[in-house]
DNA sequence: CATGAATGAGAGTTCATTCAT
DNA sequence: AATGAATGAACTCTCATTCAT
């Protein structure tokens, strides 16, 4: 009925990917496990197989998006340690990131809409590491007497706030800007321009 | 067993605070119509006689809260008298008031994270007037030539993005905080601390 | 579809007998709750709705058998208090109730085949109960120096194992009986002459 | 990752302890093939593969224990020699016997709890030799008119189920001492005390 | 207005069993 | 002989919603 594929990586990487569309697009309620299986091929107690449960499943395609990205900043970022650069480019990957897949700022909104409460340890360390990140770069950067009055978690949420409310908000904005008021949405604004934005913003925030 | 109160304004009142509270703390789907009528002494059928099923209560929860916020900024924010005063007053209300209230930012970041798909028009509206609100304000600031470069959406998105992420992961960094490691997750930080913090980035930022 | 009764207590009353009967046939486990639903015409869902999960519905069960056996000794014995009496009585009225509930010594071994382990805690008060009034019995007899060298844990395990055998191994005896051998199983001895003979060697074993 | 041992006969062996412990601890349906699996270090499929499937294996667990068991009564007891020595070797044996195997009891009443329905033929033949055996010495006490009033099935009965339900109900019994009230529960007795304690009481019942 | 009983549709999860290697 | 992947059929339990009183 179904090809056979006996192949348990294969397998999990359908499972992934397919749940992390479905998860994004209707939310982890709205998803159910039968719709997963059949999207993708795949008899639904695999789920279960691989995952244990479908919170599981949920924490597995949660940091697998935190960690592609994590590495995406890393392996562009490795050879710098000029901080100004260092930042530019962790801003640059996380937006275009998140603009290639907007499934991340969703499903970070939707599991920080309860506090983390049920964040699988797995995502939180992932966010943790992606945190550190930055911090580190911001604090080389103080210690280079570059960046003045440094408060990394809360220039983190500037970023990432930023960046996930432009992605996620991105339907209503163009909702608004049909209608006929003068309110500017940024309706137009790729995601390389508010990245610069950002970053100059940032830049001057940091004082240099 | 339960007073029957007989008093359709109390019955309705009690409702809408008592699912606010748990919609935004643990999240649409896993508030049950039985818990919250559980938690404020009230039949269950009483809320789809209300509200007609759950859906429903969920946006008057929220047309509730956006309208709070939005009068309270409003009555605050004396517009026009002077941008970087209305720029101060807009960022510390709004802050403060997500302090007394934390449930709003999470009842935002839950509709956000999927695109406000089901966002009651209510709710777009007072989300709407509050941008309008300090989108003028920036505005005013750069027609006085105070404030340069500005893009008021993304400016809007460095603010609330911020000060919901802030609100919204305090549970995360406490608990982060405790694994004694160097970062620094902002944890001691008070609002008004962090308000003031903002404002003072955001005029940079504006280049004041 | 179905006669919406509307009465709590006929609908319990339904689940309890219908599904008493169905445990005691097929088992735990062979008996779903979409069954018992069905044969006593009754919402699966108020199974849950009752007895929260089908193990509680299980331990309601076990007590209710066990507290109308324990009620149904209580009541034919109230008034002598002469041990040897008591004792016939008990004797008399667990075999007869085992008779004609043939699912109590089913349900019983069961339960105690895996030690109890899951035993809800109503039930073991109510096996605790019936004991006890043996027990009570027992010791009232020694204290009048009619019987002697009891130990009531035993003596209560004599009675009731025996008479839990005579019942659960009908079947095998009968099967076994239309063998062609010697081997006397007690295939057409009646309840009452079992409760008697056994009545009659706890005489002998006390030492009346 | 694991041996292959490649030994049949060591890996059957395996499956049928380690699954004897866990069907006797936890009942049939609650022992899964997993469960044995993991506890056995052996392949899942391997269960399937030597034993069809799990009743399969089930009968073969009961055969394995009944037939240990009817050889080590068989093999003490030296019938003929005396009837009242018979009868002590034959209930020390069996005590002693189930207090060294504590699953079989709890195999035989899980069995009976469903009035063997699914007996295999292999354990009735090998219940019905056991009581075969008690039943010869019973009439031969009676022929040298040592016993009296004999109802072997009944008195197989009694001895039988007291040592089975003595077993089983130790964790219950043990609970019930804990919460000190004064009943007696017979916690500390041993099983060579119960044993001779039903020998004596089985010698009174038969007049001897 | 208010209540507790009742319903139906479905979701997640489990598990014996089989298959391909 | 041995393994891990795969399957399908159930089963328990949940919950929004409605009904009768």
């Amino acid at each position: 009925m179904q090809k056979k594929t006996r192949n348990s990586e294969a397998t999990k990487a359908k499972i992934i990917h397919t749940s992390m569309m479905l998860f994004s697009t209707n939310g982890y309620n709205a998803t159910t496990a039968e719709e997963i299986s059949k999207a993708c091929g795949v008899n639904k107690a695999m789920i279960f197989y691989y995952y244990k449960n479908k919170a599981g499943l949920y924490g597995a395609v949660l940091s697998h998006a935190l960690d592609s990205i994590h590495n995406e900043v890393i392996s562009k970022d490795k050879e710098y340690l000029e901080p100004l650069e260092d930042l530019k480019i962790f801003i640059k990957t996380y937006a275009l990131y998140c603009e290639k897949h907007p499934y991340l700022p969703a499903l970070l909104l939707r599991e920080l809409s309860n506090s983390g409460a049920y964040l699988p340890d797995v995502m939180f360390d992932s966010m943790r590491k992606l945190f550190a990140l930055l911090s580190k770069i911001l604090n080389e950067g103080e210690r280079q007497n570059l960046f003045h009055n440094v408060e990394p978690m809360l220039i983190h949420f500037m970023i990432v706030g930023t960046i996930n409310l432009f992605i996620t908000t991105k339907p209503l904005r163009e909702k608004s800007s049909k209608l006929e008021d003068e309110i500017d949405t940024c309706c137009d604004c790729d995601m390389e321009y508010v990245a610069d934005y950002i970053f100059n913003k940032v830049k001057l925030m940091l004082g240099v």
